[in-house]
Formats: C-alpha cells, sequence, structure tokens
RNA sequence: GGGCCUGUGGCUUAGCCAGGACAUAGCGCCGGGCUUCUAACCCGGAUGCCGGGGGUUCGAAUCCCCCCAGGCCCGCCA
C-alpha cells in the first residue's frame, strides 16, 4: 500500500513537474508524504516557491483525488495525506499470512558471509558477520529473490597449517565436553606458542603448505579433518543463533578441479599481467600502487588465485553475486573486483563492516584474546532465564528455558544489527545483556502483547473502521513494511529493518498504551481487533525476517 | 607516508549516498504511572556550537576543500 501509493504520487509529481527528479520524501509529523520540489523549481521558473507550492498543489490535488490523497501547502511544502481507504487497506494486506513478501524475482542471488578461517570458535566479531549475512539473506528471500547462501571454507590457509602442525606436535586431546571448535583454538593457540619458542617450525608449516598445494593425499586427508572437525562446532554455533547456510564450498575444490589453474592461465594473457618470478597483475588502472600477487616464485598459488576461481564461479551461476566481508578485506576485495573486471568477469557486490574489538583491544583468535560467540549464547542464555523466572515463575521450567533461548538470540541479533555496519563498535557485555527498550526482546514483548489479548479475545469478525490518531498512526506503520523490505535488498542495509522494527513496537505500544481493545465493544473492538491481527502479524513477520523467533509469550 | 571507514547530549545511536519545516531514539539522571488487554511497558523533564575551520547554496548533520582524533588496510599471509 506505502509502496503503491508513494509511486503514484512520484508519477503525478513528475506529471505536474515535468521534472524527473521529483524529491517525494516522508512527511514527519506534516504529512503522510511531503516534497520540497517548489524551492528548486522557483530558481528555473523566477518565481517564489510559495507560489509554486500553492499552483502546484491545485494541480496535484485534482489529479491525485481518484487515488483519495490529499494536497495541502504549507509555505513551500507540499504535503499529502492518505484517506481512510488506505489505512483500512494497508490493514487488510498485513493480515495475510507472509505479509511483507513482494512479487517473485527470477534473479539468482548468491550471498557469502561468515566464512571465518577454521582455527578456532567463531568470536564476537565474527557472527556480527553472520548476523548482517543471514538478516539480509532473509530480506532477499522475503523479496522474492531465489538465494542461495554460501560459507567459502578456507582450507589451505597458514592457520590450517599450523592447526594440522599442532595435531601432531603439541598435546591435542579433546577436554571432555569440549566443543570441536574450541579444541582446535587450544591446539592453534598452543602450536603458535612452539613457534615463537622456535622459529624453526615455520619450515615444517611451510613444507604442509606445499604439500597441500601439490595435493598430496596424506596432507589433504588431514587438513580436510581438522578443518570438518571446526566446522562442525561452526555449524552448532551458527544454528543457535539461527543462521543457515545453503552451502558450504571449500577452497581447495577449485584447485582439484581445475578452476584455478584455467583463471591463472587466464590471468597470463591478460595485458595489465606481470611474469617476474612471480605472476601478478597491476592495477594501477583501479588506482592501486602495488601489484596484485596471484602465484608465488616457487610456482605455488596465493588465496588471491583461489578466490578469483572462486568468484568467477559465482558469476557464471548468479546474476548478483554479494559478499559479507570484514573490514580487513576491503583492499583485497577492490584488488579482487578490479580483476574480475579485467577478466570480463562479473564483480561481486562488497559489504563491508567495521571491526568490533573488546575493551582492552582487537581480537586475535592466535593469542587466545577473544569472546566466544558460545560464550555470549552461554551467558545470555542465563541471564534470560533468570528474568523469565522472575517474571514467569508459573510456567514449567522446559517452557522458561525455551523462550530464554529466543530471547538470547533476540537479544544477540537485534543488537548487531541494529548498529550500522560501518561503524566500529566496542563489545560491552552490559549491552548485550540489555533486554530493555531498542533490544530485540522489547519487540518479542511488544509481539507477545498483541498475542495475548488475541488469545482472551477469542473468535472475532473482521472490521476496519479507525479514527483514533494511535490506530491510524499504527496502521500506516503497518503499511511501510515491505517497503522497507525492498529497501533493505536495494541498498543491501539490513540495519534499516531493525530500525523500522523497533518503531512498530513503538507504534504499538503507544497504542496499547492509550486504546481499550477488550473492554471496547462492537465495531470498535473488532476493528482494533483486526488492527491488533495485523500488527501481530506485521511484528511476527519483522522479527522472523531478523531472524527472532516471534514467541507468543514471555 | 598513502588508501578506506568513523566522529551527533555523560554513554550508545538514527538521519548523511538522493541538502529543506523545531536533529532520531535508547541507557544514565530528575519526576510520575501496575485492584485496568503481560510494567521486558508507558508518560513528563533536564542535557546538543551534529569533531574543528573554510566554502557551495535561498537553505548544510547531510555536498566540496583543509585540519584534528579513533578504527582497518598497504606481505611471494589468509
Amino acid at each position: 500500500m506505502f509502496l503503491e501509493t508513494y509511486r503514484q504520487i512520484e508519477e503525478a509529481l513528475r506529471a505536474c513537474t515535468g521534472e524527473e527528479a521529483v524529491e517525494l520524501m516522508d512527511g514527519g509529523e506534516h504529512a503522510d508524504f511531503a516534497t520540497t520540489i517548489a524551492f528548486s523549481l522557483a530558481k528555473k521558473q523566477r518565481k517564489s516557491p510559495m507560489a509554486i507550492a500553492t499552483d502546484l498543489a491545485v494541480r496535484l490535488g485534482e489529479s491525485l483525488a481518484d487515488a483519495g490523497i490529499t494536497v495541502e501547502t504549507k509555505g513551500p511544502y507540499i504535503n499529502f495525506h492518505v484517506s481512510a481507504a488506505y489505512v483500512e487497506e494497508a490493514v487488510r494486506e498485513a493480515l495475510k499470512p507472509g505479509y511483507g513478501e513482494l512479487p517473485a524475482r527470477t534473479e539468482r542471488v548468491v550471498l557469502e558471509h561468515t566464512s571465518a578461517n577454521p582455527n578456532g570458535p567463531l568470536h564476537v566479531g565474527h557472527i556480527r558477520n553472520s548476523i548482517i549475512g543471514d538478516t539480509l539473506a532473509r530480506c532477499f528471500r522475503k523479496a522474492g529473490y531465489p538465494l542461495e547462501v554460501e560459507y567459502y571454507v578456507n582450507d589451505m590457509g597458514r592457520q590450517i597449517a599450523i592447526v594440522s602442525w599442532g595435531f601432531d606436535h603439541v598435546p591435542k586431546e579433546r577436554l571432555d565436553g569440549e566443543k570441536e571448535d574450541h579444541h582446535i583454538a587450544r591446539v592453534y593457540i598452543a602450536a603458535n606458542r612452539e613457534i615463537e619458542k622456535d622459529p624453526a617450525i615455520t619450515g615444517e608449516v611451510d613444507r604442509l603448505m606445499q604439500l597441500i598445494e601439490k595435493g598430496d593425499p596424506a596432507t589433504q586427508k588431514k587438513f580436510r579433518e581438522v578443518v570438518s572437525h571446526c566446522l562442525e562446532g561452526f555449524k552448532v554455533t551458527m544454528g543457535n543463533l539461527n543462521v543457515v547456510h545453503d552451502r558450504f564450498v571449500w577452497e581447495s575444490d577449485f584447485v582439484r578441479n581445475g578452476d584455478m589453474d584455467r583463471v591463472i592461465e587466464r590471468i597470463e594473457r591478460l595485458p595489465e599481467a606481470k611474469h617476474e618470478g612471480t605472476l601478478s597483475v597491476d592495477l594501477t588502472e583501479c588506482g592501486f600502487e602495488k601489484d596484485y600477487v596471484i602465484r608465488r616464485s616457487d610456482g605455488t598459488s596465493v588465496y588471491a588465485a583461489r578466490d578469483l576461481a572462486f568468484h568467477t564461479w559465482k558469476g557464471r551461476n548468479f546474476d548478483r553475486v554479494i559478499d559479507v566481508l570484514g573490514a580487513d578485506h576491503k583492499l583485497i576485495a577492490s584488488q579482487l573486483q578490479c580483476t574480475l573486471k579485467l577478466l570480463g568477469e562479473k564483480a561481486p557486490e562488497i559489504i563491508i563492516f567495521e571491526f568490533v574489538s573488546l575493551p582492552e583491544g582487537s581480537m586475535s583468535t592466535r593469542a587466545g584474546k577473544f569472546i566466544s560467540a558460545d560464550e555470549l549464547v552461554a551467558e545470555v542464555t542465563n541471564k534470560a532465564f533468570a528474568e523469565v523466572s522472575e517474571r514467569r515463575p508459573e510456567l514449567p521450567q522446559e517452557k522458561r528455558e525455551e523462550i530464554a533461548r529466543a530471547v538470547a538470540v533476540a537479544a544477540i541479533r537485534y543488537d548487531i544489527v541494529k548498529i550500522s555496519p560501518e561503524k566500529s563498535t566496542v563489545f560491552d557485555w552490559k549491552e548485550a545483556l540489555n533486554f530493555e527498550r531498542q533490544s530485540g526482546p522489547y519487540i518479542q514483548y511488544s509481539h507477545a502483547r498483541a498475542c495475548s489479548i488475541l488469545e482472551k479475545a477469542g473468535a472475532f469478525d473482521e472490521a476496519f473502521t479507525y479514527t483514533d490518531e494511535h490506530e491510524v498512526a499504527l496502521a500506516k506503520q503497518i503499511a511501510r513494511f515491505p517497503a522497507v523490505v525492498d529497501q533493505v535488498v536495494r541498498e543491501l542495509r539490513p540495519h534499516l529493518l531493525a530500525t523500522y522494527a523497533r518503531d512498530l513496537a513503538d507504534q504499538f505500544n503507544s497504542f496499547y498504551r492509550y486504546v481499550p481493545v477488550l473492554k471496547s465493544e462492537g465495531e470498535t473492538r473488532a476493528s482494533r481487533l483486526t488492527l491488533v491481527k495485523a500488527a501481530q502479524n506485521t511484528l511476527k513477520e519483522s522479527l522472523e525476517t531478523l531472524g527472532i523467533d516471534a514467541i507468543s509469550t514471555m
């Protein structure tokens, strides 16, 4: 409803002004929509903005009358107001299961996120990647795109060689109840300590890397075991956070199937290729001073070569390629994009998120300086269980545990996704354990309140008469949801959905406070119950698109 | 030294790409609200030279330039 109305007004504006860019915006407290186009027209037409606005408003009013949109001016501002029919239609649409879904698209999208090195558990920085990526994935599905979500498994890196070396040379027994990825971290950290003590070990690690590149079966088997072991742990962590991947793509597969050699051959033939012992690409055209190295002088490939093969494959199998990457990948991601363009391949769209650090400094798996996602989930779940036990002591323990898990995921996911990716953050336990306003649980709570009203109401006939300002404001907020989904996938900014869901919960809570539902009667009661149902459904769909369980009681 | 990102009340943050009507909200602080649909809630109050300085514009948190501060990166690592 919102999108349709927005487009109707845009079109009327274009028709009435002859301008392409019509500057239609949210009217804030003044109106439902507004435009300041009179200012820019004033210069061209050498008339006062107010005179232009007044004149335009009359013509716009005529052309939008059929759509039930009224137009008025306030000085040079032109304001648009929607009708009661808009409000009614908005509520009607929001009652439908799956509300917010956009028409199906045919453009195939591949989205890569998380892809952390399997040398230790996912920490609070990695899951920023997972949560941004997974939320975006849910938005793409909601927006009607066929989507595949991939985890790129770096199984040929130096870190894996170190872990592999560690399994042969440092105490490696898995402790009782220790998760696989935490086990790997312990071995990795211990191996690094050995390397610090005795730099000669580096040579042994180098040899492992040469063996893996050559395809030595024993080394391959060992690397694969180590990596699979770690991934088992990752899958549990991500599962606990409602993060889902469709496919795990292994880096080494591109070496084995020949894709990497093929892309290297093509690079060798590029005019920008440089053969100076190493094989590298001159990227000055894209503004990079340093060459992009593809193959070492000893003939082995670097990460970039496999990455180029991987992205060539993605580009040929999908219409849109999106990667979610940490800020440390900014440069190499640009180099990758540039090289793919030189090769005539599709370059990925890249979403960069800035780093999460600890109050005492940056995180480091190697140094064992990190807060694991598992620890975070456990702590937040404990706090949530304590809260729910205090509020709802009558519930059976199992139910309280179930609610605590859902609340914990909501708190963690929302806390991360609500911040713009380009802000670097410092992890804060106090914030992580806060379930008050501007939190995931706050939105879940609004949903639970709506569910509670509906449960107590029993059956009712739908009705659509809204006069109270809180009713109308809530309905208008409900109407925006599909437009927000559309905006998220267009701009690749999932935090917009977080902001929207919070505003929706705010509107619902105001409505809840001022507008009695169960105590009202007749048509009014029916209309309000219908609105509560629409709000409940919209809250549910918003929460689920954020990867948060829309629980009905808490 | 160079590149990218960030700087908004005591703290966290929206708005910035597509410049307009009194800069968004939360935490904390002060005060109020549970015999009334779940108080993980709601209402009121105090707190801002939107990092600093120039410029463009009728109009700048938003665009341009310079400076300062913080983060990330600049490897035949990944």
